[in-house]
DNA sequence: AATTCGGGGTT
DNA sequence: AACCCAGAATT
């Protein structure tokens, strides 16, 4: 039994669906910081954190934010590396530079109040069809359903679809169907209680099938195919980076410098800090010694003995998982006694030195941040 | 239409 | 190791 678009569109809508979802919401949601308010700003700034994040690694984040700025306005002031670095952590970094860009725009062009209909919501830089609609909805009830990866789930499994959620093709369908599922009378209550659902009681590991209240009517449970559904399309292998990093610290009356460049754009951590970087292929040691040295050639810099021709003794391989990405990574410490003056020379372009301080208020990628916070 | 953007948590 | 997460932008 797999039920297509065209049979699930033709029947008539099934209000027992969604009245069962609110009732179970009610009784079994969750008190979350962002669910006792109407303001479309925290309600925005919930939404862009929580994209592709859980609940539970969102949270302190976005208390911080609303903390640090209370108004859109004070996050349209903030600068960018300010937000990046209460960002930082929390990955895909494009969600924060996109916030701050759309929270100028709100406070130039919408005079500080959020567009109130999802049309316009969705011209928003970071804001895309499921953000839009959540707004919409909870901050002004507008009847727009949210698809986002509970509703998929909760959706697909209620009716058997085996049609792969992350083929685009299928996109306008599963937009379709969570439409015409969504109870127009209360779309606040209802996107919020469909997603919550998803989230504790149709969860992608062992749904509490045993309790549900749409166990009668979902075909996924009838056919017990829940660890079939939802369907995706297996994702390509993703590939490996081998990053060698410099860590170069300058110690000048009593002060340490630490070597800094800004990522660029067109590849991960754009607008991130990072120490001095040579990246490879495949690693090649003889060309990470050459990397090395060349800092502690210069004007007899003295290089640390950290790069022995003992592998074993090489420096601590971290690898750093990203989605479509795994990362292989190295540091050597560099420290010297320098004038600021003399240093400058010997600097990468667009590479600068900070102070420990600056470089604890700059955003850095995790794993860098932490290293840092070791030494 | 397919790929690429992080990092943490669970199984 | 594989999968997931209150997805969006880019190519």
């Amino acid at each position: 039994m797999n039920f297509s678009f065209d049979e699930i569109f033709s029947q008539e809508q099934d209000t027992f669906f969604g009245e069962n979802i609110i009732n179970w919401y009610h009784a079994n949601k969750r008190d979350l910081a962002w669910r006792n308010t109407k303001n479309p700003y925290f309600i925005w700034l919930s939404e862009i954190i929580l994209q592709q994040t859980r609940v539970n690694q969102g949270t302190p984040y976005y208390l911080k934010f609303v903390e640090n700025y209370p108004t859109v306005e004070d996050l349209a002031n903030a600068p960018i590396d300010e937000v990046l670095r209460l960002w930082q952590g929390l990955g895909y970094y494009a969600r924060a530079r996109n916030m701050h860009v759309t929270a100028k725009i709100v406070v130039e062009k919408f005079g500080g109040i959020f567009p109130d209909n999802f049309q316009t919501l969705q011209t928003l830089k970071g804001v895309g069809h499921y953000t839009a609609s959540a707004i919409a909805s909870f901050a002004y009830n507008e009847a727009v359903s949210v698809l986002d990866g509970n509703v998929y789930r909760v959706l697909t499994r209620y009716f058997g679809i085996k049609d792969a959620i992350n083929n685009p093709k299928n996109l306008k369908n599963f937009q379709k169907l969570a439409q015409k599922m969504l109870l127009v009378d209360n779309p606040s209550i209802y996107n919020q209680a469909i997603m919550e659902f998803g989230a504790l009681q149709c969860t992608h590991d062992n749904p509490n099938c045993m309790f549900c209240p749409l166990q009668s009517a979902c075909v996924a449970f009838q056919t017990q195919n829940q660890k079939n559904i939802p369907y995706k399309i297996p994702k390509k292998a993703i590939k490996q980076r081998f990053f060698t990093y410099l860590f170069w610290e300058n110690v000048y009356e009593n002060e340490s410098f630490f070597a800094l460049k800004k990522r660029e754009k067109g590849d991960i951590w754009e607008g991130l800090y990072e120490f001095i970087l040579l990246e490879q292929e495949k690693e090649n040691f003889e060309e990470i010694i050459l990397f090395v040295e060349f800092f502690g050639e210069n004007e007899h810099l003295e290089l640390e003995k950290l790069l022995n021709k003992n592998l074993e003794k090489n420096p601590k391989l971290y690898t750093h998982q990203l989605t479509h990405q795994k990362l292989f990574i190295r540091f050597f410490a560099l420290k010297t006694n320098f004038s600021p003056k003399e240093i400058e020379n010997f600097l990468p372009e667009n590479t600068a030195f900070y102070t420990k301080n600056e470089v604890e208020n700059l955003p850095k990628p995790i794993l860098l941040a932490n290293y840092f916070g070791e030494m």
